[in-house]
DNA sequence: TTGACAGTTATCATTATTTGATACTTCTGA
DNA sequence: TCAGAAGTATCAAATAATGATAACTGTCAA
Protein backbone atom coordinates (compact mmCIF):
# COMPACT_ATOMS: atom_id res chain seq x y z
CA UNK A 1 0.00 0.00 0.00
CA UNK A 2 2.09 2.83 0.75
CA UNK A 3 5.34 2.03 -1.87
CA UNK A 4 3.75 1.85 -5.77
CA UNK A 5 6.37 2.44 -8.52
CA UNK A 6 3.49 3.23 -10.38
CA UNK A 7 3.22 6.35 -11.97
CA UNK A 8 -0.49 6.56 -13.02
CA UNK A 9 -0.84 5.92 -9.67
CA UNK A 10 -2.91 8.67 -7.83
CA UNK A 11 -1.91 8.63 -4.24
CA UNK A 12 -3.90 11.17 -2.80
CA UNK A 13 -7.16 9.62 -4.56
CA UNK A 14 -6.22 6.26 -3.11
CA UNK A 15 -6.09 8.34 0.35
CA UNK A 16 -10.05 9.64 -0.17
CA UNK A 17 -11.13 6.39 -0.37
CA UNK A 18 -9.70 5.11 2.69
CA UNK A 19 -11.82 7.17 4.50
CA UNK A 20 -14.53 6.36 2.36
CA UNK A 21 -13.97 2.42 3.13
CA UNK A 22 -13.36 3.03 7.08
CA UNK A 23 -17.56 3.34 7.38
CA UNK A 24 -18.95 -0.30 8.16
CA UNK A 25 -21.54 -1.82 9.98
CA UNK A 26 -19.96 -1.68 12.98
CA UNK A 27 -18.31 1.77 11.90
CA UNK A 28 -21.50 4.28 11.18
CA UNK A 29 -20.47 7.42 12.33
CA UNK A 30 -16.77 8.29 12.75
CA UNK A 31 -14.95 11.39 14.02
CA UNK A 32 -11.70 12.98 13.06
CA UNK A 33 -9.46 11.00 15.22
CA UNK A 34 -11.76 8.04 14.76
CA UNK A 35 -11.08 8.16 11.03
CA UNK A 36 -7.11 8.58 11.95
CA UNK A 37 -7.22 5.53 13.93
CA UNK A 38 -8.85 3.50 11.49
CA UNK A 39 -6.87 4.74 7.75
CA UNK A 40 -4.07 5.23 9.14
CA UNK A 41 -3.46 8.56 7.80
CA UNK A 42 -1.90 12.08 9.14
CA UNK A 43 -4.01 14.37 11.08
CA UNK A 44 -3.53 16.62 8.77
CA UNK A 45 -4.24 14.22 5.57
CA UNK A 46 -7.68 13.22 7.29
CA UNK A 47 -8.69 16.56 8.58
CA UNK A 48 -8.39 17.96 4.50
CA UNK A 49 -9.69 14.24 3.11
CA UNK A 50 -13.13 14.34 4.88
CA UNK A 51 -13.64 18.53 4.41
CA UNK A 52 -13.17 18.10 0.09
CA UNK A 53 -15.91 14.46 1.02
CA UNK A 54 -18.11 16.68 2.98
CA UNK A 55 -18.06 19.36 0.19
CA UNK A 56 -18.32 17.12 -2.55
CA UNK A 57 -21.70 15.52 -0.81
CA UNK A 58 -19.88 12.27 -0.04
CA UNK A 59 -19.85 12.63 3.76
CA UNK A 60 -22.43 13.83 5.85
CA UNK A 61 -21.89 15.77 9.21
CA UNK A 62 -23.70 15.58 12.26
CA UNK A 63 -23.80 19.34 13.84
CA UNK A 64 -23.22 18.57 17.36
CA UNK A 65 -20.82 15.67 17.48
CA UNK A 66 -18.85 16.77 14.56
CA UNK A 67 -18.88 12.71 13.49
CA UNK A 68 -18.83 11.88 10.04
CA UNK A 69 -21.58 10.16 8.04
CA UNK A 70 -22.10 8.41 5.03
CA UNK A 71 -24.64 10.39 2.88
CA UNK A 72 -27.81 9.79 0.02
CA UNK A 73 -25.00 9.65 -2.44
CA UNK A 74 -23.77 6.28 -1.39
CA UNK A 75 -27.09 4.92 -2.23
CA UNK A 76 -26.75 6.59 -5.84
CA UNK A 77 -23.59 5.04 -6.37
CA UNK A 78 -25.62 1.79 -5.96
CA UNK A 79 -28.35 3.17 -8.22
CA UNK A 80 -25.14 3.53 -10.94
CA UNK A 81 -24.28 0.00 -10.20
CA UNK A 82 -27.55 -1.51 -10.57
CA UNK A 83 -27.75 -0.19 -14.09
CA UNK A 84 -24.51 -1.09 -14.91
CA UNK A 85 -24.75 -4.59 -14.63
CA UNK A 86 -27.01 -6.52 -16.95
CA UNK A 87 -27.46 -9.53 -14.81
CA UNK A 88 -29.68 -7.12 -12.22
CA UNK A 89 -32.04 -6.47 -15.04
CA UNK A 90 -32.70 -10.10 -15.92
CA UNK A 91 -32.45 -11.50 -12.57
CA UNK A 92 -34.95 -8.75 -10.45
CA UNK A 93 -38.19 -9.84 -12.09
CA UNK A 94 -37.24 -13.66 -11.66
CA UNK A 95 -36.91 -13.22 -8.02
CA UNK A 96 -40.23 -10.95 -7.75
CA UNK A 97 -41.90 -13.80 -9.27
CA UNK A 98 -39.95 -16.24 -6.74
CA UNK A 99 -41.04 -13.85 -3.76
CA UNK A 100 -44.39 -13.57 -4.72
CA UNK A 101 -45.25 -17.46 -5.24
CA UNK A 102 -43.09 -18.95 -2.54
CA UNK A 103 -43.61 -16.07 0.03
CA UNK A 104 -40.11 -16.54 1.11
CA UNK A 105 -37.00 -14.14 1.59
CA UNK A 106 -34.80 -14.56 -1.71
CA UNK A 107 -31.47 -13.24 -2.50
CA UNK A 108 -29.05 -12.40 -5.67
CA UNK A 109 -25.52 -12.97 -4.69
CA UNK A 110 -22.50 -12.77 -7.23
CA UNK A 111 -19.13 -13.74 -6.82
CA UNK A 112 -16.67 -11.31 -5.90
CA UNK A 113 -13.13 -12.31 -5.46
CA UNK A 114 -13.38 -14.79 -2.32
CA UNK A 115 -16.41 -13.40 -1.49
CA UNK A 116 -19.90 -13.42 -2.16
CA UNK A 117 -21.90 -9.89 -2.30
CA UNK A 118 -25.55 -10.64 -2.10
CA UNK A 119 -26.66 -7.44 -5.07
CA UNK A 120 -30.60 -8.11 -4.89
CA UNK A 121 -32.60 -9.00 -1.54
CA UNK A 122 -36.12 -9.91 -1.27
CA UNK A 123 -36.84 -9.90 2.35
CA UNK A 124 -40.31 -11.27 3.13
CA UNK A 125 -40.58 -11.52 7.19
CA UNK A 126 -38.20 -9.91 9.62
CA UNK A 127 -35.11 -11.16 10.08
CA UNK A 128 -31.30 -10.08 10.34
CA UNK A 129 -30.92 -6.77 9.71
CA UNK A 130 -27.79 -7.48 8.02
CA UNK A 131 -29.43 -10.47 6.18
CA UNK A 132 -31.94 -7.88 4.68
CA UNK A 133 -29.99 -5.36 3.03
CA UNK A 134 -27.52 -5.75 0.09
CA UNK A 135 -24.15 -5.31 -0.50
CA UNK A 136 -23.04 -7.45 2.69
CA UNK A 137 -19.98 -9.42 1.60
CA UNK A 138 -19.34 -12.87 2.93
CA UNK A 139 -17.10 -15.60 2.28
CA UNK A 140 -17.82 -18.19 -0.59
CA UNK A 141 -16.25 -21.17 1.48
CA UNK A 142 -19.09 -20.43 3.75
CA UNK A 143 -22.03 -20.25 2.28
CA UNK A 144 -23.94 -21.89 -0.30
CA UNK A 145 -24.15 -19.66 -2.53
CA UNK A 146 -20.49 -19.43 -2.83
CA UNK A 147 -20.37 -23.46 -2.64
CA UNK A 148 -22.62 -23.73 -5.41
CA UNK A 149 -20.98 -21.63 -7.69
CA UNK A 150 -17.64 -22.63 -6.96
CA UNK A 151 -19.28 -25.92 -7.86
CA UNK A 152 -19.04 -24.99 -11.26
CA UNK A 153 -15.51 -24.55 -12.05
CA UNK A 154 -12.86 -26.94 -12.47
CA UNK A 155 -11.74 -29.84 -10.39
CA UNK A 156 -8.10 -27.60 -9.69
CA UNK A 157 -9.80 -24.24 -8.93
CA UNK A 158 -12.61 -26.36 -6.97
CA UNK A 159 -9.16 -27.12 -4.62
CA UNK A 160 -7.03 -24.39 -4.77
CA UNK A 161 -9.80 -22.41 -3.70
CA UNK A 162 -11.12 -24.97 -0.46
CA UNK A 163 -7.22 -24.96 0.13
CA UNK A 164 -6.73 -21.32 0.22
CA UNK A 165 -9.26 -19.12 0.03
CA UNK A 166 -10.93 -17.01 3.30
CA UNK A 167 -13.07 -18.01 5.62
CA UNK A 168 -15.07 -16.75 8.91
CA UNK A 169 -17.10 -18.20 11.67
CA UNK A 170 -20.44 -16.82 12.40
CA UNK A 171 -22.22 -19.32 14.78
CA UNK A 172 -20.28 -22.32 16.36
CA UNK A 173 -21.19 -24.56 14.24
CA UNK A 174 -19.75 -22.67 11.02
CA UNK A 175 -17.88 -25.37 9.15
CA UNK A 176 -14.01 -24.28 9.24
CA UNK A 177 -12.64 -28.06 7.79
CA UNK A 178 -11.48 -27.31 4.46
CA UNK A 179 -11.50 -30.74 3.54
CA UNK A 180 -15.37 -30.83 4.59
CA UNK A 181 -15.92 -28.26 2.86
CA UNK A 182 -14.65 -29.32 -0.16
CA UNK A 183 -17.03 -32.33 -0.13
CA UNK A 184 -19.96 -30.21 -0.09
CA UNK A 185 -18.31 -28.09 -2.97
CA UNK A 186 -18.18 -31.63 -5.00
CA UNK A 187 -21.61 -32.60 -4.23
CA UNK A 188 -22.78 -29.50 -4.96
CA UNK A 189 -21.26 -30.31 -8.29
CA UNK A 190 -23.39 -33.44 -8.53
CA UNK A 191 -26.49 -32.11 -7.44
CA UNK A 192 -26.90 -28.67 -9.16
CA UNK A 193 -27.47 -26.89 -5.69
CA UNK A 194 -26.45 -26.44 -2.60
CA UNK A 195 -27.77 -26.33 1.06
CA UNK A 196 -26.49 -25.69 4.59
CA UNK A 197 -27.76 -25.16 8.16
CA UNK A 198 -26.61 -23.20 10.78
CA UNK A 199 -23.38 -21.06 9.35
CA UNK A 200 -24.16 -17.89 9.38
CA UNK A 201 -27.24 -18.06 11.69
CA UNK A 202 -28.46 -20.75 14.12
CA UNK A 203 -31.44 -22.15 12.81
CA UNK A 204 -31.15 -20.83 9.35
CA UNK A 205 -31.63 -23.60 6.69
CA UNK A 206 -30.06 -21.86 3.00
CA UNK A 207 -30.67 -23.41 -0.18
CA UNK A 208 -28.89 -22.03 -3.73
CA UNK A 209 -29.06 -22.41 -6.95
CA UNK A 210 -26.49 -21.53 -9.40
CA UNK A 211 -26.98 -18.89 -12.16
CA UNK A 212 -24.83 -20.52 -14.69
CA UNK A 213 -23.39 -18.86 -17.92
CA UNK A 214 -23.41 -20.21 -21.10
CA UNK A 215 -20.15 -22.13 -20.77
CA UNK A 216 -21.60 -23.66 -17.34
CA UNK A 217 -19.29 -21.57 -15.12
CA UNK A 218 -21.89 -20.19 -12.50
CA UNK A 219 -20.93 -16.19 -11.56
CA UNK A 220 -24.18 -15.89 -9.76
CA UNK A 221 -26.96 -18.12 -7.56
CA UNK A 222 -30.18 -17.72 -6.52
CA UNK A 223 -30.87 -18.32 -2.97
CA UNK A 224 -33.42 -18.57 -0.34
CA UNK A 225 -33.55 -18.26 3.70
CA UNK A 226 -35.71 -20.96 5.59
CA UNK A 227 -36.14 -20.86 9.01
CA UNK A 228 -34.92 -24.33 10.82
CA UNK A 229 -37.81 -23.69 13.46
CA UNK A 230 -40.15 -24.38 10.75
CA UNK A 231 -38.73 -27.22 8.51
CA UNK A 232 -35.98 -29.29 8.04
CA UNK A 233 -33.26 -29.52 5.27
CA UNK A 234 -35.15 -32.40 3.13
CA UNK A 235 -38.33 -30.57 3.70
CA UNK A 236 -36.92 -27.30 2.01
CA UNK A 237 -35.74 -29.24 -0.55
CA UNK A 238 -38.92 -30.90 -1.42
CA UNK A 239 -41.00 -27.68 -1.09
CA UNK A 240 -38.83 -25.33 -2.97
CA UNK A 241 -35.59 -27.03 -4.74
CA UNK A 242 -37.54 -27.57 -7.92
CA UNK A 243 -38.74 -23.67 -8.06
CA UNK A 244 -35.68 -22.39 -7.28
CA UNK A 245 -33.60 -23.91 -9.82
CA UNK A 246 -36.25 -22.89 -12.28
CA UNK A 247 -35.63 -19.35 -11.19
CA UNK A 248 -32.06 -19.52 -11.50
CA UNK A 249 -31.86 -20.85 -15.00
CA UNK A 250 -34.47 -18.77 -16.00
CA UNK A 251 -32.22 -15.97 -15.58
CA UNK A 252 -28.99 -16.87 -18.34
CA UNK A 253 -26.01 -15.77 -16.39
CA UNK B 1 -16.13 23.69 -9.15
CA UNK B 2 -12.89 25.37 -10.96
CA UNK B 3 -11.59 28.21 -7.86
CA UNK B 4 -12.00 27.46 -4.50
CA UNK B 5 -9.84 29.23 -1.89
CA UNK B 6 -10.74 26.39 0.45
CA UNK B 7 -7.07 25.88 1.93
CA UNK B 8 -8.68 22.26 2.94
CA UNK B 9 -10.19 21.45 -0.40
CA UNK B 10 -8.14 18.67 -1.92
CA UNK B 11 -8.90 19.32 -6.03
CA UNK B 12 -7.51 15.83 -6.33
CA UNK B 13 -9.44 13.79 -4.51
CA UNK B 14 -12.86 16.18 -5.95
CA UNK B 15 -11.61 14.76 -9.50
CA UNK B 16 -11.45 11.36 -8.72
CA UNK B 17 -14.95 11.25 -7.54
CA UNK B 18 -16.06 13.39 -10.89
CA UNK B 19 -15.55 9.89 -12.34
CA UNK B 20 -17.29 7.67 -10.24
CA UNK B 21 -20.13 10.23 -10.69
CA UNK B 22 -19.96 9.62 -14.68
CA UNK B 23 -21.71 6.51 -14.92
CA UNK B 24 -25.16 6.71 -14.08
CA UNK B 25 -28.54 4.79 -15.80
CA UNK B 26 -27.76 5.84 -19.11
CA UNK B 27 -23.78 5.71 -18.74
CA UNK B 28 -23.03 2.04 -17.37
CA UNK B 29 -19.98 1.92 -19.43
CA UNK B 30 -17.24 4.28 -19.91
CA UNK B 31 -14.26 4.12 -22.16
CA UNK B 32 -11.23 6.73 -21.20
CA UNK B 33 -12.69 9.23 -23.55
CA UNK B 34 -16.32 8.77 -22.23
CA UNK B 35 -14.96 9.98 -19.18
CA UNK B 36 -12.87 12.76 -20.76
CA UNK B 37 -16.15 14.08 -22.32
CA UNK B 38 -17.79 13.76 -19.52
CA UNK B 39 -15.97 14.55 -16.33
CA UNK B 40 -14.33 17.66 -18.69
CA UNK B 41 -10.87 16.42 -17.52
CA UNK B 42 -8.02 16.25 -19.25
CA UNK B 43 -7.36 13.18 -20.89
CA UNK B 44 -3.79 12.31 -18.76
CA UNK B 45 -5.70 13.39 -15.62
CA UNK B 46 -8.47 10.78 -16.67
CA UNK B 47 -6.07 8.11 -17.08
CA UNK B 48 -4.52 8.43 -14.18
CA UNK B 49 -7.80 8.46 -11.69
CA UNK B 50 -9.59 5.97 -13.68
CA UNK B 51 -5.95 3.71 -13.56
CA UNK B 52 -5.92 4.60 -9.63
CA UNK B 53 -9.82 3.96 -9.18
CA UNK B 54 -9.46 0.87 -11.06
CA UNK B 55 -6.59 -0.65 -8.49
CA UNK B 56 -8.01 0.28 -5.77
CA UNK B 57 -11.26 -2.08 -6.61
CA UNK B 58 -13.80 0.77 -6.97
CA UNK B 59 -13.95 0.14 -10.86
CA UNK B 60 -13.91 -3.20 -13.13
CA UNK B 61 -12.67 -3.04 -16.77
CA UNK B 62 -13.76 -4.64 -19.43
CA UNK B 63 -10.79 -7.09 -21.15
CA UNK B 64 -11.90 -6.62 -24.29
CA UNK B 65 -13.72 -2.85 -25.05
CA UNK B 66 -11.43 -1.47 -22.23
CA UNK B 67 -14.40 0.24 -20.77
CA UNK B 68 -14.95 1.15 -17.24
CA UNK B 69 -17.77 -0.05 -15.09
CA UNK B 70 -18.73 0.23 -11.67
CA UNK B 71 -17.45 -2.49 -9.04
CA UNK B 72 -18.95 -4.40 -6.16
CA UNK B 73 -17.29 -2.22 -4.03
CA UNK B 74 -20.18 0.84 -4.83
CA UNK B 75 -22.80 -1.95 -3.38
CA UNK B 76 -20.55 -2.26 -0.54
CA UNK B 77 -20.87 1.73 0.09
CA UNK B 78 -24.49 0.74 0.28
CA UNK B 79 -24.31 -1.40 2.96
CA UNK B 80 -22.17 1.21 4.96
CA UNK B 81 -24.89 3.77 4.23
CA UNK B 82 -28.05 1.55 5.30
CA UNK B 83 -26.25 0.62 8.71
CA UNK B 84 -25.20 4.50 9.51
CA UNK B 85 -28.88 5.66 8.89
CA UNK B 86 -30.88 4.73 11.46
CA UNK B 87 -33.82 5.36 10.05
CA UNK B 88 -33.47 2.18 7.75
CA UNK B 89 -33.47 -0.57 10.05
CA UNK B 90 -36.97 1.14 11.83
CA UNK B 91 -38.79 1.00 8.80
CA UNK B 92 -37.63 -2.03 7.09
CA UNK B 93 -39.90 -4.41 8.94
CA UNK B 94 -42.53 -2.14 8.84
CA UNK B 95 -42.62 -1.97 4.95
CA UNK B 96 -41.93 -5.52 5.28
CA UNK B 97 -45.03 -6.47 7.18
CA UNK B 98 -46.93 -4.14 4.67
CA UNK B 99 -45.89 -5.29 1.35
CA UNK B 100 -46.27 -8.99 2.68
CA UNK B 101 -50.17 -7.86 4.38
CA UNK B 102 -51.27 -5.98 1.28
CA UNK B 103 -49.03 -7.62 -1.81
CA UNK B 104 -48.06 -4.11 -3.35
CA UNK B 105 -44.70 -2.21 -3.63
CA UNK B 106 -43.83 -0.19 -1.16
CA UNK B 107 -41.03 2.30 -0.93
CA UNK B 108 -38.88 4.24 1.61
CA UNK B 109 -38.12 7.76 -0.05
CA UNK B 110 -36.23 10.40 2.33
CA UNK B 111 -35.46 14.16 1.53
CA UNK B 112 -32.08 15.06 0.28
CA UNK B 113 -32.18 18.69 -1.22
CA UNK B 114 -34.27 19.65 -3.63
CA UNK B 115 -35.08 15.85 -4.51
CA UNK B 116 -36.29 12.48 -2.66
CA UNK B 117 -34.17 9.33 -2.87
CA UNK B 118 -35.44 5.91 -2.54
CA UNK B 119 -33.49 3.94 0.11
CA UNK B 120 -35.34 1.10 0.64
CA UNK B 121 -37.80 -0.55 -2.47
CA UNK B 122 -40.06 -3.68 -2.09
CA UNK B 123 -41.10 -4.81 -5.39
CA UNK B 124 -44.41 -7.65 -5.66
CA UNK B 125 -44.59 -7.27 -9.58
CA UNK B 126 -42.95 -6.81 -12.75
CA UNK B 127 -42.35 -2.59 -12.76
CA UNK B 128 -40.21 -0.62 -14.63
CA UNK B 129 -36.51 -1.60 -13.65
CA UNK B 130 -35.63 2.29 -12.68
CA UNK B 131 -38.73 2.05 -10.34
CA UNK B 132 -37.16 -1.18 -8.83
CA UNK B 133 -34.27 0.12 -7.32
CA UNK B 134 -32.61 1.76 -4.94
CA UNK B 135 -30.82 4.98 -4.82
CA UNK B 136 -32.77 6.93 -7.16
CA UNK B 137 -33.09 10.45 -6.95
CA UNK B 138 -35.96 12.80 -8.51
CA UNK B 139 -37.60 16.12 -7.73
CA UNK B 140 -39.44 16.90 -4.20
CA UNK B 141 -42.22 18.50 -6.58
CA UNK B 142 -43.11 15.70 -9.24
CA UNK B 143 -43.64 13.16 -6.19
CA UNK B 144 -46.41 12.18 -3.93
CA UNK B 145 -43.75 11.38 -1.00
CA UNK B 146 -41.79 14.29 -2.12
CA UNK B 147 -44.82 16.41 -1.54
CA UNK B 148 -46.33 14.80 1.26
CA UNK B 149 -42.82 15.40 3.24
CA UNK B 150 -42.50 19.35 2.08
CA UNK B 151 -46.36 19.35 3.43
CA UNK B 152 -44.93 19.13 6.94
CA UNK B 153 -42.68 22.36 6.65
CA UNK B 154 -43.93 25.98 7.66
CA UNK B 155 -45.64 27.85 4.97
CA UNK B 156 -42.59 29.97 4.47
CA UNK B 157 -40.21 26.94 3.32
CA UNK B 158 -43.04 25.40 1.18
CA UNK B 159 -43.72 28.60 -0.45
CA UNK B 160 -40.11 28.78 -1.28
CA UNK B 161 -39.70 25.29 -2.69
CA UNK B 162 -42.75 25.26 -4.85
CA UNK B 163 -41.22 28.61 -5.83
CA UNK B 164 -37.99 27.58 -6.74
CA UNK B 165 -36.66 24.24 -6.61
CA UNK B 166 -36.22 22.08 -9.20
CA UNK B 167 -38.56 19.90 -11.50
CA UNK B 168 -38.70 17.22 -13.62
CA UNK B 169 -41.56 16.10 -16.97
CA UNK B 170 -41.40 12.61 -16.78
CA UNK B 171 -44.56 12.12 -19.05
CA UNK B 172 -46.72 14.79 -21.25
CA UNK B 173 -49.28 14.47 -17.84
CA UNK B 174 -46.41 15.87 -15.40
CA UNK B 175 -47.40 18.61 -13.17
CA UNK B 176 -45.19 21.38 -14.26
CA UNK B 177 -46.88 24.62 -12.76
CA UNK B 178 -45.56 25.74 -9.42
CA UNK B 179 -48.73 27.35 -8.49
CA UNK B 180 -51.05 24.12 -8.50
CA UNK B 181 -47.99 22.03 -7.04
CA UNK B 182 -47.62 24.50 -4.20
CA UNK B 183 -51.59 23.97 -3.90
CA UNK B 184 -51.21 20.31 -3.93
CA UNK B 185 -48.55 20.07 -1.10
CA UNK B 186 -50.62 22.58 0.84
CA UNK B 187 -54.07 20.08 0.48
CA UNK B 188 -50.97 17.38 1.42
CA UNK B 189 -50.44 18.98 4.83
CA UNK B 190 -54.42 18.86 5.39
CA UNK B 191 -55.01 15.61 4.53
CA UNK B 192 -51.88 13.77 6.12
CA UNK B 193 -51.15 11.96 2.91
CA UNK B 194 -50.35 13.40 -0.78
CA UNK B 195 -51.74 10.96 -3.78
CA UNK B 196 -50.60 11.61 -7.51
CA UNK B 197 -51.52 9.88 -10.95
CA UNK B 198 -49.19 9.96 -14.67
CA UNK B 199 -46.45 11.98 -12.62
CA UNK B 200 -43.14 9.78 -13.23
CA UNK B 201 -45.21 7.23 -15.37
CA UNK B 202 -48.18 6.68 -17.78
CA UNK B 203 -51.23 4.81 -15.57
CA UNK B 204 -49.44 4.58 -12.53
CA UNK B 205 -50.99 6.17 -8.89
CA UNK B 206 -48.75 6.87 -6.06
CA UNK B 207 -49.88 7.39 -2.53
CA UNK B 208 -47.27 8.72 -0.04
CA UNK B 209 -47.56 8.89 4.09
CA UNK B 210 -45.35 11.19 6.22
CA UNK B 211 -42.77 9.74 8.56
CA UNK B 212 -43.00 12.27 11.09
CA UNK B 213 -40.42 13.21 13.42
CA UNK B 214 -41.16 14.53 17.19
CA UNK B 215 -40.99 18.16 15.42
CA UNK B 216 -43.85 17.03 13.54
CA UNK B 217 -41.35 17.48 10.42
CA UNK B 218 -41.04 14.36 8.06
CA UNK B 219 -37.77 13.56 6.48
CA UNK B 220 -38.86 10.51 5.21
CA UNK B 221 -42.34 8.77 3.54
CA UNK B 222 -44.04 5.58 3.11
CA UNK B 223 -45.17 5.45 -0.27
CA UNK B 224 -46.68 2.66 -2.90
CA UNK B 225 -46.90 2.73 -6.28
CA UNK B 226 -50.32 0.82 -7.89
CA UNK B 227 -51.53 0.45 -11.15
CA UNK B 228 -54.34 2.99 -12.63
CA UNK B 229 -55.81 -0.37 -14.28
CA UNK B 230 -56.63 -1.91 -11.71
CA UNK B 231 -58.31 0.71 -9.50
CA UNK B 232 -58.73 4.57 -9.68
CA UNK B 233 -57.04 7.06 -7.14
CA UNK B 234 -60.26 6.88 -4.35
CA UNK B 235 -60.34 3.14 -4.55
CA UNK B 236 -56.27 3.27 -3.97
CA UNK B 237 -57.12 5.69 -0.93
CA UNK B 238 -60.10 3.68 0.47
CA UNK B 239 -58.32 0.11 0.19
CA UNK B 240 -54.59 1.30 1.23
CA UNK B 241 -54.60 4.74 3.10
CA UNK B 242 -55.59 3.30 6.49
CA UNK B 243 -52.74 0.57 6.15
CA UNK B 244 -49.99 2.98 4.73
CA UNK B 245 -50.76 5.73 7.29
CA UNK B 246 -50.47 3.12 10.25
CA UNK B 247 -47.19 1.88 8.79
CA UNK B 248 -45.52 5.06 8.40
CA UNK B 249 -46.53 6.32 12.02
CA UNK B 250 -44.68 3.21 12.90
CA UNK B 251 -41.57 4.05 11.98
CA UNK B 252 -41.11 6.91 14.30
CA UNK B 253 -38.88 10.09 12.36
C1' DT C 1 -15.64 29.02 38.43
C1' DT C 2 -11.53 27.56 36.87
C1' DG C 3 -8.29 24.73 34.71
C1' DA C 4 -6.84 20.77 32.03
C1' DC C 5 -7.55 17.95 28.36
C1' DA C 6 -9.19 15.93 24.12
C1' DG C 7 -10.75 16.96 19.90
C1' DT C 8 -11.22 20.08 16.16
C1' DT C 9 -9.81 23.91 13.12
C1' DA C 10 -6.44 27.01 10.95
C1' DT C 11 -1.84 28.36 9.11
C1' DC C 12 2.34 27.94 6.49
C1' DA C 13 6.96 26.83 4.57
C1' DT C 14 8.69 22.88 2.04
C1' DT C 15 8.94 19.77 -1.50
C1' DA C 16 7.03 15.55 -3.04
C1' DT C 17 3.32 14.73 -6.22
C1' DT C 18 0.53 15.77 -9.46
C1' DT C 19 0.18 17.82 -13.74
C1' DG C 20 -0.49 18.40 -18.86
C1' DA C 21 1.88 18.05 -23.05
C1' DT C 22 3.44 14.90 -26.08
C1' DA C 23 5.23 10.81 -28.07
C1' DC C 24 4.45 6.04 -28.65
C1' DT C 25 1.62 1.89 -29.26
C1' DT C 26 -2.41 -0.80 -30.28
C1' DC C 27 -6.72 -1.54 -32.27
C1' DT C 28 -10.43 -0.92 -35.77
C1' DG C 29 -12.51 -0.52 -40.00
C1' DA C 30 -12.24 1.07 -44.86
C1' DT D 1 -2.63 -2.23 -46.02
C1' DC D 2 -3.25 2.03 -44.30
C1' DA D 3 -5.36 5.88 -41.71
C1' DG D 4 -7.32 7.49 -37.79
C1' DA D 5 -8.95 6.90 -33.29
C1' DA D 6 -8.32 5.23 -28.84
C1' DG D 7 -5.36 3.81 -25.34
C1' DT D 8 -0.66 3.84 -22.98
C1' DA D 9 3.79 5.64 -21.46
C1' DT D 10 7.18 9.28 -20.32
C1' DC D 11 8.98 13.48 -18.39
C1' DA D 12 10.25 18.20 -17.01
C1' DA D 13 7.92 21.97 -14.53
C1' DA D 14 5.61 23.85 -10.72
C1' DT D 15 1.42 23.50 -8.60
C1' DA D 16 -0.94 21.64 -5.07
C1' DA D 17 -0.62 18.46 -1.32
C1' DT D 18 1.91 17.68 2.80
C1' DG D 19 2.67 17.35 7.88
C1' DA D 20 4.11 19.94 11.70
C1' DT D 21 2.38 22.95 14.76
C1' DA D 22 -0.35 26.48 16.71
C1' DA D 23 -4.87 28.27 17.91
C1' DC D 24 -9.29 27.39 19.12
C1' DT D 25 -13.51 25.11 21.29
C1' DG D 26 -16.12 22.51 24.17
C1' DT D 27 -16.39 19.18 28.13
C1' DC D 28 -15.68 17.47 32.53
C1' DA D 29 -13.80 17.43 37.28
C1' DA D 30 -12.24 19.69 41.18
Amino acid sequence: MEKRQDSLYVSTLARGLKILRAFDESHVALSLTDLVERTGLEKSAVQRMAHTLHVEGMLERDANTRRFRPSHAWLQLAYAYYWSDPLIARALPKLIEFSQANAETVNLAQMSGEHIIYSLRLPTQRIHFGASIVGRRVPVLNTAAGRVMLSTRSDAEIDAACASWTMEAWTHKTVMDRAEIASRVRAAGRDGYCITRDQMLLNEISLAAPVKGPDGIAHAAVQISISAIDANEDQVVQKFLRSLLDTAAGILG
